[in-house]
RNA sequence: CGGGGUGUAGCGCAGUCCGGUUAGCGCACCUGGUUUGGGACCAGGGGGUCCCAAGUUCGAAUCUUGGUACCCCGACCA
């Protein structure tokens, strides 16, 4: 009808944006490669933002906000970090609009041009530690532990709705420590929070992994990550969290004094996510009807659909409904009661199913009469009758079951999916079908670029804990002591 | 940055090749009524600088030239 979705085997590109605009999410604005997010993609995100927010507050952060520009100077302070990022910026040069004298409505004011161009944050890493120069003095200041909600700009060639937009929101966290060994345990604690959090809320399973150093953040000496498939079994890099040594300290001369009384450079790390989740949420799980959300992050959880004829008998209903109602929402479920009556149960029915609402309840009279209401989950699609009386306490299992299963579902396709190559041919022919590949490499650098430029396939990570087993690398033959995960990458 | 596509009502499109009444269709919207257990129906109604500019012409959504915006596919990146 109205909202037809292209199923995913036909077009799997199309079928992700039309979930995207058709579920609600979001929508293209005006302004090239920036998108609006819509109240209900954006209480995803909300969801996503308290349920970080609140991990990161537990292992003793805490929040703060740097401007949105950035001195271009700031920017060229760490020859790596510049390199990987100068490309990619917005520039402001100006700071006043004027009316155009030729009748063109406003123009840039030529002279209210910038002595020093600011550069609008493609990340916050130099404008961070140039306070944190003046944070820090002694070992007492440290660690300091601080994240920042923000958005940040990249000049990106090509977007993708959340996938990677010009704009996008996120969270930067930026840590100072007295030790490496301190930062190098910050930085994995971190993506400790981000794996269990892609698996607990989003019901996505990761693979913890080190980037090899041609994937590494620009100024990183070690880059963590967690790495998702998506059904297309493409990989999806969901979270990273970065060691970055002494590298902006000493760009930005941020020492310490120590307990002996000497100056010491300090150790830093940096991590985040971003709306990208919200992409990955939507290709994980999705189906061909619409949107599949974990209960965990669904803006609404439970929608009930009452069927009725008349004032009259929605009002009967809505008196039955009401106790559950209140029920559920003192158990912190988001409930609501579509007494819309310009639109039929159908409608609805396929509305919610588009919008991913896990759990769909609906009344009638016929129900009424039996004491009954209809359960349908949105995961598996089964439809139940269930008795009204308990009705409350069967939803609050369910919406633990529907988690539990997304999540299962997921773990079992992308296991389903990797596959182990042991030559080269096997590579060749496996890289055509979706899915990881797990196989031996000699640790180059030039190997790497070599198989990324004739397969595409980049390595994704290195498993953290990783078996290690004598093997010769897949393309070189040269020997190697384990296997890495390639893939195809968003 | 290369290749392709599209700009016409809130959304999706037709009309453009071959210029000619008042620019049309579906959905959505508004009013009234009947409906409601898987995407309702009837009747009436509102809504348009046809992306912009210049040109050709008696006459341009349609032809010419220039510009511009966004989307998709690739390379690059979260």
């Amino acid at each position: 009808m109205a909202k037809e979705i292209t199923s995913k085997k036909v077009d799997y590109s199309q079928w992700y944006n039309d979930l995207v605009l058709k579920g609600g999410l979001a929508d293209y604005s005006s302004v090239r490669g920036c998108m609006v997010i819509k109240p209900y993609g954006y209480g995803i995100w909300e969801k996503m933002r308290d349920a970080l927010d609140a991990k990161f507050k537990e292992t003793g952060h805490v929040n703060a906000y740097f401007p949105l520009f950035i001195p271009k100077s700031f920017l060229s302070k760490e020859a790596a970090h510049v390199e990987g990022f100068a490309k990619e910026c917005a520039v402001v040069t100006h700071y006043r609009l004027m009316n155009d004298p030729n009748g063109g409505g406003v123009i840039v004011d030529p002279d209210a041009k910038l002595e020093e161009e600011l550069i609008v944050r493609p990340t916050s890493e130099t404008i961070i530690w140039n306070s944190y120069k003046n944070w820090i003095q002694s070992y007492r200041d440290l660690p300091l532990l601080i994240n920042q909600w923000a958005n940040v700009v990249r000049w990106e060639m090509r977007t993708r709705l959340f996938l990677r937009t010009a704009e996008f929101l996120w969270q930067e966290g930026h840590t100072a420590h007295s030790t490496s060994q301190e930062a190098i345990e910050e930085t994995e604690r971190m993506l400790d929070v981000y794996a269990n959090f892609a698996e607990e809320f989003m019901a996505l399973p990761v693979i913890r992994g080190k980037k090899t150093a041609n994937e590494r953040f620009a100024g990183a000496l070690e880059t963590y990550c967690i790495e998702a498939m998506m059904q297309d079994g493409q990989a999806l890099q969901a979270g990273t969290s970065h060691f970055l040594g002494q590298n902006f300290a000493k760009a930005f001369d941020v020492q310490f004094l120590n307990k002996e009384g000497k100056l010491e450079y300090v150790w830093a790390t940096s991590w985040g996510v971003s709306t990208r989740l919200i992409g990955a949420l939507i290709m994980a799980h999705s189906d061909d009807d619409g949107l599949i959300l974990p209960p965990k992050l669904a803006p609404l959880q439970v929608v009930i659909v009452p069927i009725f004829k008349g004032e009259e008998q929605l009002n009967l209903i809505f008196e039955k409904m009401k106790p559950i109602m209140d029920s559920l929402k003192k158990s912190g479920i988001t409930v609501k009661f579509d007494s819309d009556d310009q639109k039929r149960p159908g409608f609805k029915f396929a509305e919610y199913e588009m919008t991913g609402v896990p759990i769909r309840l609906a009344i009638g009279s016929r129900d009424i009469e039996n004491g009954t209401i209809e359960v349908a989950r949105r995961d598996t699609k089964e439809k139940s009758s269930q008795a009204l009386e308990t009705i409350d306490q069967h939803v609050i299992e369910l919406l633990e079951e529907i988690q539990k299963n997304m999540y299962q579902k997921a773990l079992l396709f992308r296991d389903q999916h990797i596959r182990n190559a042991n030559t080269w041919e096997e590579f060749l022919k496996m890289i055509e079908q979706p899915g990881f590949i797990d196989a031996h490499w000699d640790g180059t650098p030039e190997t790497e670029e070599k198989i990324k430029e004739l397969t595409k396939a980049t390595i994704r990570c290195i498993p953290l804990n990783n078996p290690q087993e004598n093997g010769a690398c897949i393309y070189s033959g040269k020997p190697s002591k384990e296997r890495v995960i390639f893939a195809r990458a968003y």
